[in-house]
DNA sequence: ACCGCGACGATACCGAGTTTCAGGGGCGAT
DNA sequence: ATCGCCCCTGAAACTCGGTATCGTCGCGGT
């Protein structure tokens, strides 16, 4: 005996791979699944809630992992909560690549998709927010935001691949990424590009360098460095 | 003589500021306004399209001057492409405000900022993913998206700050967020004498932009824009 | 049997957004 | 001036997502 909010899922799943989200009403969502129009919204809350049936779940074990973070450990926490996320989908598997199409194929799922993500996000920051403040350092709301957004960033980076078939060893990638973005002496994205800035002139006289200026934009554009 | 759109967007603001944005209908606000339902919809296309009236024009701002980045200049361009944003919101100031109490308070405004914001981030990272393959580096992908999520994260801090009040010199906390995010390691000799000519745009007359360059020298580098 | 409670269904209603049709006012061409 | 054209506007009907209300059924506890 399936419950009923299994069987919406399903048939709703079903009718969007059929005939689109936009085209699929509600009404047919639950004559398909033999339920009542009241008993969908008291379960989904909207339409767009059916995508993602499991993310209240997610989100509660996401904070509970965080929950038993230390400045010490800090990035291991954030790394495992991070991988709770990787898990869930790869979890979700044929669910999930039908999400991905959707959310490719819809703006509204796919900002949906995208705020969702940014409730972890926001989850991530909080608590790293926390971490740094007990760890010291400057302008610790800074870089707990941008510590969250690399995180979240490298997560979805490798869920992405995973998603359009990219990839084969999902958890080997996303070990490369979380290293790369978690390492304990990296200091951020800028310092790992392995660029360095050209510096066109150094200490040449201003004038000289306004003159090299106003040559420069007689060329064609292509050929400007 | 005022346009019908300038008239909506000011009664749909103070209609916000006066009872919310959910107990706000489109019906009171043409009503205000003095134009009909269907030209409201045929302006803004939605009720909520009404919070962010220059959004389309900031956007096509953004992706203009991201074109004329090039490889060796490119961590400019996406400074100066961020600045754009924040220049827009100090521009609109109250609007900025007032969008910022909605933004809070509604979940749905805020997740639709959220994701127009994605929308630069995502002009960030396809040119920065093309201008890093041309510098060549390890996993050009993950690395752009990176590069990207960390300049739209610093920006996001600094906007925020002064949407709160909590700065006065919103320009000066933005250098040094960049800085943190984008300079290669400043201390070194070579960036500390060496100067960087980046010519982003050219319809401006070349004397013009000499004038500037002239300018621009003659101040502390952390001033320079 | 009685009660409480939670899940379900039916219905009415609200409001956003779309579609269609009907003016109406500039504006250049003849 | 008139005709035709086009763009902007208004009016009204319609679809559909989402909410609120109320009645019903099942089920365990007493």
């Amino acid at each position: 005996m399936t419950s009923s909010r299994e069987r919406m899922v399903e048939a709703a799943f079903a009718l969007f791979d059929e005939q689109g989200y936009d085209a699929t009403t509600v009404e047919e969502i639950v004559e398909r699944a033999g339920v009542s129009r009241s008993t969908f919204f008291r379960a989904f809350g909207s339409k767009e809630d059916v995508i993602f049936p499991r993310h209240d779940d997610l989100q509660a074990r996401i904070a509970a992992r965080l929950e038993t973070g230390t400045p010490a450990s800090y990035r291991v926490a954030l790394r495992e909560a991070a991988a709770l996320v990787l898990a869930q989908y790869l979890d979700e598997d044929q669910l999930a690549l039908s999400r991905y199409r959707l959310t490719r194929s819809v703006p509204a799922l796919r900002d949906r998709e995208i705020a969702s993500m940014l409730g972890y996000q926001r989850l991530f920051r909080e608590h790293a927010r926390r971490w740094l403040a007990e760890l010291g350092g400057p302008d610790v709301d800074l870089h707990a935001e941008l510590l969250a957004a690399s995180v979240v960033t490298a997560h979805n980076v490798v869920l992405r691949r995973w998603l359009r078939g990219e990839t084969a060893d999902p958890w080997h990638e996303f070990d490369d990424a979380m290293a790369s973005v978690l390492a304990p002496d990296a200091s951020g994205p800028a310092a790992q590009q392995g660029t360095t800035v050209v510096v066109l002139q150094d200490d040449r006289p201003v004038e000289e360098v306004v003159a090299s200026v106003r040559e420069a934009l007689s060329r064609p554009a292509s050929r400007r460095r």
